[in-house]
This record gives structure tokens, C-alpha cells and sequence, in this order.
DNA sequence: CACCGATCGGTTGTGCACAACTAAATTGGG
DNA sequence: CCCAATTTAGTTGTGCACAACCGATCGGTG
């Protein structure tokens, strides 16, 4: 254990590094398209699911109201979504798919092939990094 | 792939929620003691290396002066670090630990174990993540 | 010495995250 | 039916992240 700290460090610091290096690898891809990475990931629910509840959103993405609220707010200005209040219980606020909004899907593509390959890891190896850290999330299943 | 949605998303997903959900985890430990997350990282790197300058803090963080000269500010405001200019070169900045900033160190103690046993992984799969996550950092190793 | 490029830290502006709180709507128990 | 507890979005305040920019400083070269 030479390392410059301990275990507990690394591996919680490249957590940490690992997820801003992520967004820093989409940037690029979804700075032209006017979208951030958290941005990014509502559109693909929405491109996926369908018209979906803020608090759907939420617990998908385990983001609470204060996150969400502005980051929709935006995305609806863009023209991306649009937000309806349900008739039969004005509590829930649904988010639509604009147009607009659908075809960024398209525009956007598909980034699986150049992100994984920005990792610099094999196949392999990337199915081994989602099952651990499916395995470390799943303590709280939603 | 009957997943909700593709692999793509997924890794790099789980990467942002992981995460977040680690320094959730240390919110609790950390809290009591005034830091937060970001600081805690800042405060072990001046525990094991001693003095240091913000643009070894920068590198070995790997976060710009936009986030750590305001994060370094908030710390040295509590009492735990010391700016210092350098004399020979006036374009660095020497951060010294104070006593009371030494003292953090064991107040807050050791949380490895703590942290370890919250993700539910063996240390078999910990060691596994680590060197994954490992590659997948190094592309550009600073 | 004077200049030029690079380095370093700081500031500004935008957009997350999240705790804490509020207000409105709904639900369930008496 | 009525009220208390719960659910749902939204707001406010703090603290990261990061792009873009700035001024000061340093190092070398002519």
C-alpha cells in the first residue's frame, strides 16, 4: 500500500473523478445541442419512457424538486419538453416530449461506441464495472 | 438488453449516482465536523503531504482555481488552513494545515471501514472497482 | 533592459446538488 | 363530513464544478 493515501480514499475519490471525467467526455458531444449532462439524461428517459411525472423523473434519476424544478424549467424555455399539471390530481406535473424535443434524439445520436471507447476499457471489463456498481447501488432500491 | 434503457447510459449513470451517493454517505460523518465532501478531500491531502500549493491541490484533485479558491477560502475562514504566498515566486500560494486543522484528522478519525461496509461489496469486488475505475482514470494520468 | 509567451491564482457567470422550508392538493381515520 | 398526516412541486440558500476571462508574475531571448 504505497499508494498516496489510503483505499477508502481511492476508491470514493475515483468515483468522484470518474463521474466528472464522464460529463467532461459528453460535454462536447451535448455542449452543440445546448444540453448539459444531467440535461442529457431527463431527455433520454423522456425519449425512452414517454411522457413521464416529475416525480417519476425523480426517483429514476434520484434527483429531488430542487434539482429538478429549474432543470426542467430550462429544458421547457429550450422547447425541449412541456410541462401539463394532471386534472385528477393537480399535485403531479407531467413532462412532455416536444418535438423539438424528439428529434434531438436523432440530431444527438447515439454516443454508446465513442464514449465507451473514450474509457479505454474492454467490453469485458465494462460489463464487470456495471454489475459492482450495480451491486454498490442497489442497497436502496428506490 | 431488457434494460429500462441502453449500457451507455447506464455505466455512465451509474457512475453520477454512485457518485453521489458516496458523498452522501460521508455527508453524516463529515457534517458534525463542518466539511463538506470536496473539503474533507482537500483537508487529506494536507494531512499525508503536508504544505502544500494550490496548483499541486489542482492537479492531484484534478479541479481548477474556479473551485478551489473559493472552497480553499471557506476553509481557511474555519480555522483549518493558511494561505501564504511564496517568496521566491509570488505566482504560487502555499497552503499550510493549522493545529486546529491537524486536530480534524483525529477527530474525525478513520472512516474506511465505515464507508467500506455501506457499499455491501467484498473486498474481493472493492479491490476489483478500484482497479477498474483505475484504468479507466488514467487515460490522461496527469 | 525590453518584450513575449507561459504560468498561476482569482473572479464572474451558469448550472447542478441538496437541505430546509412552503403551499397546495389529496388521503385516511374518526 | 372534518381534520390531521401525507404527498407533490416549487423556492431559497449554500457549496461545488467549470468555462471564460483577467492581472500579476516569472522565464527566456533579443
Amino acid at each position: 500500500m504505497r499508494e498516496s493515501t489510503a483505499l477508502d480514499r481511492m476508491i470514493c475519490f475515483q468515483l468522484y473523478a470518474a463521474s466528472r471525467a464522464m460529463t467532461a467526455l459528453y460535454r462536447p458531444h451535448l455542449e452543440p445541442h445546448g444540453l448539459t449532462y444531467p440535461q442529457y439524461l431527463v431527455m433520454r428517459v423522456l425519449w425512452h419512457d414517454g411522457p413521464t411525472t416529475i416525480r417519476d423523473l425523480g426517483r429514476t434519476l434520484k434527483l429531488d424538486s430542487g434539482t429538478l424544478s429549474p432543470l426542467l424549467k430550462r429544458l421547457e424555455t429550450q422547447g425541449h419538453l412541456r410541462r401539463e399539471r394532471a386534472t385528477h390530481d393537480e399535485r403531479t406535473v407531467w413532462i412532455h416530449p416536444t418535438d423539438t424535443g424528439t428529434r434531438l434524439q436523432t440530431d444527438i445520436g447515439d454516443l454508446t461506441q465513442t464514449l465507451a471507447c473514450a474509457t479505454g476499457l474492454t467490453t469485458d471489463e465494462l460489463t464487470q464495472l456495471h454489475t459492482l456498481l450495480h451491486r454498490a447501488l442497489r442497497k436502496d432500491p428506490s
